[in-house]
DNA sequence: GAGTGGTCTAGACCACGCG
DNA sequence: GCGTGGTCTAGACCACTCG
């Protein structure tokens, strides 16, 4: 979240003018000259900070008629302020969450696993199987697959917290876009030892590579959750593209 | 897909270059200046172009060093080419899609559905329950509920091949945002009649709401679906927020 | 320092919705 | 017809990367 550009700025005050109510659901904005008037700056500018919102459905532009609050906005931001951070830091405030490091080896990469993170066989990667919980309630068991050439100096001290601030804070890398796919399952051996499922309660597995801001992947992962408490909420919009295969 | 802007037909003819292998993974673009001189157009407009491709986590931009194409930008225009637009046209060329109409009613709104789709307890909803089969295979179990002051003159006929089709290209809607929430269940005695799934194959739930692009919420869903026959695929970018929920 | 992409301007014309 | 948002221009300055 930088906040150097100017439109980013315009963009965030007008974020927390719908979050304050200022702006209400259903309600037309001031037009992009009289915004544009407002913060001193050109309408391009102000086009651009709206762009921000409209990718975040947080508002509806109609040429001829003007721009208004979108309906959902509120609970929109809710969803917003709920940004994939990693999980660590997602489930703070709902909860104490711990977590056991069960595996954490380093290893020469599967054929599949090279093709994931864009490898060769040469390369050395992570090998880490972690339980997280929340108030000891196990809640997902999480494989992940990152390779040493991106990704240095992790103990399993740093996997037993957040892997995604240490990446962020230590090693002051961007995270970029990933490429999930969800699935139901049928529990294994694993799952019933660790999530503490029978064998007919189902798993949702969210299969993930990550990259980051510039292209690199840096971690392929599979998470199993216990169905009864884990979901995946998506926004859709006409930008981002989610389709369903078998 | 309006054709008729100038940054759309650019982005759309570079995206072309990126599946054709004129541009390759990893390879350099020409620079905005030298794509500006040969579109005969300003810089600008070639950064809104830019963006498109940005967005859709086709090219990688850096400051200084210039702009690439992403490393895995073929399988994301796979994905890109497969965008959703309803089951119906989602599975064609992959065999035979049927769908049988189980119910087919018009009533009020309960409660919830009044919330999810804002409307009032006296409109009136369609109540449809479909069973899609892929070469008469049983797939997906759809429960939607849509308002009548929205979608108008639907049928049983219509709701027995593609009510997407039917909304944009009959009613000339256009379809906008959605919002999903995916779990996993255990199956109910529905499923098991109809996706003839036994008691201990889980159900992937994709609960969705979605808006036409002006805002108004126009389907509430539940799909059911094998475990085995179904998968989301979630691309995400800076752009679109995920967030895993309990 | 040269070249790249990121931001910003002031002004123009167009397409659309509404009264 | 008027006001709205959508597109586009020509040019400017800045931030960044790299040789």
């Amino acid at each position: 979240m930088c906040l150097i550009s100017q439109y980013n700025q315009i963009a965030n005050t007008l974020k927390e003018r719908i979050k304050n109510g200022d702006y209400v659901a259903g309600q037309h904005l001031p037009s992009q000259k009289e915004l544009a008037d407002e913060f001193h700056t050109s309408r391009v500018t102000i086009q651009k900070a709206l762009d921000e919102l409209s990718n975040a459905n947080l508002i509806l532009r109609r040429q001829g008629s003007g721009t208004t609050v979108a309906p959902n906005s509120r609970s929109t931001l809710d969803i917003l302020s709920s940004q994939y951070e990693g999980t660590t830091k997602l489930f703070e405030g709902r909860g104490k969450v711990t977590t056991k490091v069960l595996k954490f080896e380093i290893r020469l990469p599967s054929v599949h696993e090279q093709k994931r993170l864009s490898i060769s066989d040469s390369t050395p990667v992570y090998d880490i199987l972690r339980l997280r919980n929340i108030d000891n309630e196990p809640y997902e068991l999480d494989h992940s697959i990152m390779p040493l050439s991106v990704i240095q100096n992790l103990t399993e001290k740093i996997a037993s917290g957040s892997i995604y601030t240490f990446i962020e804070s230590t090693l002051g890398l961007k995270i970029g876009s990933s490429i999930r796919k969800i699935t139901a399952d049928v529990p294994r051996k694993n799952d019933q030892d660790y999530l503490k499922c029978t064998h007919n309660e189902p798993i949702l597995q969210v299969s993930q590579t990550v990259h980051l801001s510039d292209g690199r992947p840096f971690e392929y992962s599979q998470t199993r959750h216990r169905y009864d408490k884990g979901g995946v909420i998506v926004v859709n919009n006409t930008l981002s593209s989610n389709g369903l295969q078998i």
